[in-house]
DNA sequence: CAGAATCCACCAGGATACTG
DNA sequence: CAGTATCCTGGTGGATTCTG
């Protein structure tokens, strides 16, 4: 878990979100619903499977996403934001807007 | 500078605020228009010297914040908003605004 | 006052290999 | 398939000192 500072919200959020790869998964959630780990892996190629694990953890720990295991052979997993993850879609757009146009 | 990986919107604007102490300094800087160093120093002990003069260069550099600096004896300087700086508010705010509900 | 320079410790994250 | 475990390195950031 990252380091501890003093924390506005703003900070907090950040936090919850600035994760070398958080945005993007919390993005490519928003648009792919209930995504497997290796959904995510391919729609996020650059990042390592060893980095999607701890930042799907992460995100899980601060009830951004949750995680669904069937008991299955072979494993079967899905990732969904929560509601509480679905709240920052509007914030997460003006990321993307912002980004977009400057 | 921060790492080259792939950029979407999203990830740019996300490399540019959040530096370790970036939107605290946007965010301040909305509040108190025109800040000597010194004044954010104060206005966020927990960051060092060092830290708040790279994290306004990465800032300047990025076109944010824009620097004004007087030629007198002792020095000084101010640091403020630029346009593209303020169009950040709403994305701030809806950081902010998660935060502190969430 | 407003920084720059230097030194150093720590840990984030890549590469690779292993597992239930 | 969906992850761990381990090893290793470059970069981040603190503490301190120096300067125009």
């Amino acid at each position: 878990m990252t380091k501890q500072t003093i924390q506005c919200p703003i900070e907090r959020t950040l936090k919850q979100i600035s994760g070398k790869w958080k945005s993007v998964i919390i993005f490519r959630l928003l648009e792919h619903p209930r995504c497997r780990f290796n959904e995510l892996q391919k729609l996020i190629p650059e990042c390592s499977r060893r980095m999607l694990a701890l930042q799907l953890k992460e995100l899980e720990h601060d009830g951004l996403i949750s995680k669904t295991v069937y008991p299955v052979v072979p494993p079967k997993t899905e990732y969904s934001l929560t509601e509480r993850g679905k709240k920052l879609k509007p914030v997460i757009e003006g990321l993307q807007e912002w980004g977009r146009i400057n």
